[in-house]
DNA sequence: AAGTTTACCTACCGTCCGGTAGGATTTTGT
DNA sequence: ACAAAATCCTACCGGACGGTAGGTAAACTT
């Protein structure tokens, strides 16, 4: 008999590297257990089901996540070494815990259907997409971000910069992600992609929105 | 009898619809014959097995949506507005193949074995994000982008901005997005986030790296 | 020492899965 | 008119699924 949580911890990270590799209903549960060199009750004692053992993986992913970013924003005071600190330490987590990372993208962007329905995660993500958002508010409140553009903008910004180079891990990872990345991110963020010889000549003229683009389908013409 | 093409485009709507709600494992072939009002082995007429079928769909998708933005791409001369017809194009996408997209995105993100191996996406998602680079490269050949980052990191940059907004469209579908909203992406790619009085001079400075933050965690110490 | 709780097992349940064998019916080619 | 091909059916297969009944043995409690 062993200590109890030495055997539900070995369950958690067998399971962890299962369902992040074969997804929830590609994951059986004697897939789990055969990984963790258990039998099928013993994961029924310490889980009420498959669900229970997949919230409470996705329930650790993100709370983990947002204490390490919100730890990262303590240690800085002005803004861009926030969002660097930030960044960086999103991607140390990366780093540490790919499996745990995976499990958040693969079920934020699931399908409704393959997840039963009372996993809860959609409230989480918001969570961390509101303290990125705070950070921004901050920003601008102290001038130091265009007050031409909303703060939900500027956070779908910087959020958008961030996510795009986390995906790009997952799906070709070539490129690997340490500070340096984290600043030129910082600094695309802020100082934007126009060149100088891009005046603002292009600016609010209401181009020609008369070409309706065609809705050609052979599959979606349905009724 | 039905005239053949008929019955296939059913089975096609049915999967897709069913595919795009629960996922390729979450969703059976029952599910999808029961749908389309057919039964299984009229399935199997049409495609050699599940996989295939799925497959149809995922070419479908990343073909038409990449036709429609080359198409909206050669539309306009200068790059920003090549930008804003690109993307608005890929909103209207979104907004009448909302299943498709979702497809291609919960398939993309999904976990390496919740699919079968033979299902390809890859190269689909890596073709889409070389179009927009070709773009890019352009602008910057051009003198209209700042020379100071890559074509690479500018790719980015508007792809993850793109992204996030129509990501953002499965997790909460609060905001509509339309050729407007295109409008605001493109420019806030190129103006930057920051504001008047965020001079730069945080620049290169090489901001203290000491700080290293632990890797705390209960579920992967491991070994 | 005896009872209770904790930890974990073997063996099994009913259900649903992807896929198929083999045949019926209709359309097409000649 | 008749054969061949195309289209779609009923009925079924072996196997894998999530989950459980019921029991064993060690560890705590008193």
């Amino acid at each position: 008999m062993r200590s109890s949580l030495v055997t539900r911890e070995e369950v958690l990270r067998a399971a962890l590297k299962k369902f992040a590799a074969c997804g929830y209903a590609g994951t059986s549960v004697q897939d789990i257990v055969d990984a963790a060199a258990v039998t099928k009750p013993t994961l029924y004692y310490y889980f009420a089901n498959k669900a229970g053992l997949y919230q409470a993986l996705i329930d650790y992913a993100h709370d983990e996540r947002l204490r390490l970013m919100q730890e990262a924003a303590a240690r800085r005071e002005a803004l861009p070494d926030k969002l660097v600190e930030v960044i960086t330490a999103l991607f140390g987590f990366l780093k540490a815990h790919r499996d745990l990372v995976r499990l958040s993208f693969s079920t934020a962007f699931a399908a409704p259907g393959e997840i039963p329905t009372e996993i809860r995660y959609l409230d989480k993500c918001i969570r961390s997409f509101e303290f990125m958002h705070s950070l921004v508010k901050e920003g601008l409140e102290a001038g130091l971000l265009n007050r031409r553009f909303t703060s939900k903008e500027l956070t779908m910004s910087i959020y958008g910069l961030l996510n795009i180079y986390v995906m790009g891990q997952f799906l070709r990872a070539d490129h690997s992600l340490h500070r340096r990345t984290a600043e030129q991110i910082v600094k695309l963020f802020l100082e934007g992609a126009a060149g100088k010889r891009a005046v603002n000549h292009w600016k609010r003229r209401s181009a020609g929105r008369s070409t309706r683009q065609r809705a050609a389908s052979v599959i979606l013409p349905r009724t």
